[in-house]
DNA sequence: GAGCGGCGAGAACGACCGTTCTCTCCTGCT
DNA sequence: AGCAGGAGAGAACGGTCGTTCTCGCCGCTC
């Protein structure tokens, strides 16, 4: 077994008890042994429990920008493109390991303690802006739009977790229509 | 000085300490020596942490509903006061004590562990749902606009205060006032 | 004025945390 | 076969947490 198989091990594990229980309830004893490592091992891989959360941060990003990035290319129309992440958004509520963002829920937990976990959080909020602003600039919206979207994302997201329910998924993609709509009505540039 | 001045100043010493660095990090000693209080009076009045946690809870709620509802009755015109809400955001995103919302954060940070916390979370954006859609009641808006005026709500609060600054109170409200003219051009109920 | 009941300060306690250390055993080389 | 080295299991350590206990002090009552 390589160093990069326990690696990847220690953050898969890492990844769920953090996404199922948060961070700070869950500590290094458990994690050893649910990843059946040995604690010398993991301090060998990682020095510090700090260092296992943002290499999970990490792994989080990851997984949530291809997986979006991938949910989005299965369309092609520039506005369906701009929906597509409402429907990633509604697969993802429906997991039963939803429990919320990740980076909302760490910010909420360690950002007032961990300036590595505020800033790394804020990056990746803001990453998702950008990305939501290309979509919206390839469907030819104005400069609004991005934002406004994201903010829909954000809430669907903390209501479904709240709530228990994946609902929030379909009122924002449909409040999400009726802004694209809107924006697209008023478009920033000639539709060629 | 009464029993009740004691828990008071408690429960607001409470509400400053678990507001600016999440619950788990503030210990009962450090509430004590902030409250200015004995620990023996400290247990006096509340039997353990998570009591306190749950009344700071209940003046959260509290605080937020009386604040919401004051600032959305300074608006006449029912589409006024289903937009006063986005003010009001904004004028709490942009208080230095600003954090994000007490509830999101709680839930993220003992939901998983702690099923009180999880359910008066719950049941509070529940109540603000319920009130926005009275709101949108109303001004004869079709059912669909509550959820999402709520969801705009709670994705302001998480944007807020993960990129740190009160931008997203503007944009939620402005996607919000389109929102509610695309639902008032289609009533629920003729404007009689 | 003597006894007493309640108070504040803080020591103490048991549990648990993140991290390190020890000791034993197994493996692979000569 | 004998030895060196690394790995695993888990004890140990220092710190902190929530909670309780002790003790000395103050103001009240007879």
């Amino acid at each position: 077994m390589t160093s990069d198989d326990v690696r990847t091990r220690i953050i898969a594990t890492a990844d769920d008890l953090y996404n199922a229980r948060g961070i700070q309830s869950v500590g290094m004893d458990e994690l050893r042994t649910a990843a059946g490592v040995s604690l010398k091992k993991l301090y060998q891989e990682f020095p510090s429990k700090s260092s296992i959360v943002m290499a999970v941060l990490e792994r989080w990003h990851a997984s949530w920008t291809e997986g979006l990035d991938a949910r989005v290319r299965q369309a092609d129309a520039p506005r369906d493109r701009l929906l597509a992440m409402f429907d990633y958004l509604a697969e993802w509520f429906g997991q039963d390991s939803f429990r919320g963002c990740g980076f909302i829920n760490s910010f909420a937990e360690l950002g007032a303690v961990s300036p590595d976990v505020a800033e790394y959080a804020r990056r990746h909020k803001e990453s998702f802006q950008v990305y939501v602003g290309h979509l919206a600039a390839d469907a030819g919206a104005p400069s609004d739009l991005a934002p406004q979207l994201s903010i829909l994302a954000e809430g669907a997201q903390t209501t479904a977790a709240i709530a228990g329910t994946p609902d929030a998924a379909g009122h924002a993609r449909r409040a999400a229509e009726v802004l694209v709509d809107a924006a697209l009505a008023h478009p920033s540039r000639p539709t060629g």
